[in-house]
DNA sequence: TTGGTATATTGTCATATTCGAATATAAATA
DNA sequence: TATTTATATTCGAATATGACAATATACCAA
């Protein structure tokens, strides 16, 4: 059993990919850099808040930006990232595949919602 | 480029693991069903709070439950959940290791944190 | 049926997250 | 220097989340 402080850190890390803007800024960094305005007109979100999300993925080691003259490029700092949000994918569509099966099924006479 | 609607699950996924109690709960699931008893031993987190927790990943499709007598068993449903978990907790420790460098390194001038 | 053990749900409050609007900063150019 | 373009930060309001206490439900045994 590891200790507190590594699940916090751990789920702090989650809850910062846990957001979907953030996804569709990280899937638009997929690729390699991306400048901020590539990264407002591909995601359609405002300027402001893709800066805003920017910030955070930035605080938290998951991007890194490099200024280029009046450009900013932003890029993923570890490609594990981009594998652990696959994986997810991957469980959400078997889950969506095998859908209401025993999944969410009643135990006993539970609310087991 | 995925749809909206794929991200908001994605994320919705993303946002129930990352909770550190539901972290604990998951990695003393990982071997296997336990009941929810032994998870309040292993944890431990108050009974209401764990079942509280334990809904929350049913509802989700993260954990099932399975009545037997007047214990009830919880169990991951999909393997994969755990490989991203640990996927993640990879990132984190190359992160904690590789920190302090360039990660946060200021960009230009501006206040990038 | 009564009591006891195991688990689930609800209500409430404190805290955290998210977004838009407004503003600030940096670099390029006139 | 003044202006424009690119990007970042701050503030405030709406909403979501998490924890505890109290209570409800299910099953078992006497």
């Amino acid at each position: 059993m590891k200790n507190h402080e590594f699940y916090c850190l751990h789920s702090d890390l989650c809850k910062t990919l846990a957001n979907p803007k953030r996804q569709l800024i990280l899937d638009a960094l997929r690729n390699g850099e991306v400048t901020v305005g590539d990264l407002v007109n591909q995601t359609g979100i405002p300027q402001a808040n893709v800066s805003q999300h920017l910030s955070i993925l930035r605080n938290k080691g998951i991007v890194v930006a490099r200024r280029h003259g009046s450009r900013v490029n932003y890029s993923i700092t570890n490609p594990k990232i981009i594998k652990a949000f696959d994986l997810i994918s991957e469980v959400l569509n078997e889950s969506l595949a095998g859908q209401s099966r025993t999944v969410n099924k009643a135990v006993g006479k539970t609310h087991l919602a």
